[in-house]
DNA sequence: CGCTGGTTTGAAGGTCGTCAAGAAGGGTGG
DNA sequence: CCACCCTTCTTGACGACCTTCAAACCAGCG
């Protein structure tokens, strides 16, 4: 068992945490799970369902509608929850699944809310956490709503890389990305031509490449001006004690 | 004072609270405030700021990007927090303005987590408020990147008829809304022209009229075929326990 | 009565979606 | 090792939805 799992590395951001709250971390987590690809966890609607740990892996957030459209909400990388809202509504408001093969812990709601109880402070942590995810849904929300193509695309790179540098990958300069056109579609709100099209500027302006499951990142520089990127909004590293 | 502020209404609909929990709420509420029009409470970016419970009047929440583009994130109501995410994170990752006057009581931050320690179960039914406008947050991202602008508008109107008759306004034939069409533009991400068309669509159809502040619903069944509206989402009145 | 903020409408153009079909990979079985 | 399949990617043509620009209109208000 590692002694640091990307959740206690995440919270341990937002404060010191005692031993009693490391050992409660540590049993939420005891029991971690190999999911295959494509396999999705939970249905939206789906009511009493647990939440989840993403250990590794990639998986996504999304919603269907009627008549097959998909929206994906996020993308949770190592040490995210998924469905810790929808703990306390009754149903899931949101479905998520797999995207590559995958290991998770399984948490169930009562045994959550339980460790809110007993722990209040690592709750707060964890609510903290869940804030950082909230404030990503807003940039998401703010990207499809008042940027353009070119500029969605990059900003969702950008994100990805950040977030992947602050739970230790080395994504400076690129990283592993299994997201298919098709998926990046229905994250960006676009249609997968298009998407087809807009990798093709960030090609030929030489600014990122997607290749065969890898982004190359050429000029980050020039990435973080077409994505307009402030990234305040990841980048809540203080103690506040 | 009275007795059920809007705040205490909708939290009792998640669990009774007990004398010791209603006293904290009212104490969080005890100094109402009254504000302006177009009064801006929070700017994006500021930090140790508090969290604001709107009593009463219409308010928005929003990112601005450089290029002065705008993207309303929500309209909070009566009984809704504000800001409550920020307060777990260093500085607001949006901000907040009054559309109308609006009367509103301010919670240092400091308090708020205090209260949360003193009484978990208060802030669980809390978070539970919370969540449900995250899963608003998230319904408008499926919004706006995978429906059209008629379907986008109808849902919109839908969705605030339901939430203010769940707060005890009739309003299954019409309400009033003090919404101008470029405050919805930047909500529904659309231009300005765009909404204009589109909310002429709506009363040549003889579905909804927005006239001088008003919203007047001719049919309603029409309008959540349109909007293609699951109320799932918004009505989780049940008591876990 | 003129100003201001909001609404309405037309015309023109751009971004993005749809349709369609071919190319390129990656895996499987003969 | 190659043939075959399936999924994913790529590209072109065309059209729809939506934006931008511009101007007129309307209502409230000093």
């Amino acid at each position: 068992m590692s002694s640091e799992s990307a959740l206690v590395r995440k919270l341990t951001a937002f404060s010191k945490l005692a031993p009693q709250e490391l050992k409660c971390l540590a049993d939420l987590q005891s029991q971690p799970r190999k999911i295959g690809r494509q396999t999705e966890l939970v249905h939206e609607g789906q009511s009493g369902h647990s939440a989840f740990i993403l250990q590794d892996g990639w998986a996504y957030c999304y919603k269907l509608l009627r008549n097959g459209r998909r929206q994906v909400i996020n993308f949770p990388l190592s040490g995210d929850f998924m469905g810790l809202r929808s703990v306390l509504l009754r149903t899931s408001d949101h479905s998520f699944a797999t995207l590559t093969e995958a290991t998770v812990s399984e948490v169930s709601g009562a045994r959550m809310l339980e460790a809110f109880h007993e722990l209040p402070r690592l709750g707060i942590a964890i609510l903290w956490a869940a804030s950082r995810d909230e404030a990503m849904v807003v940039e998401h929300l703010v990207d499809i709503g008042r940027r353009d193509a070119l500029e969605r695309m990059a900003h969702l790179f950008l994100e990805l890389g950040k977030r992947l540098q602050l739970i230790g990958y080395p994504a400076e300069a690129g990283f592993e990305c299994p997201l298919t056109q098709e998926i990046l579609a229905d994250a960006l709100g676009l249609s997968i031509v298009h998407v087809n099209r807009t990798l093709r500027q960030l090609r030929e302006r030489e600014i990122i490449t997607l290749k065969s499951g890898t982004v190359v990142i050429h000029d980050l520089e020039r990435l973080g001006e077409v994505a307009e990127f402030d990234n305040h909004y990841l980048d809540h590293s203080s103690d506040p004690e």
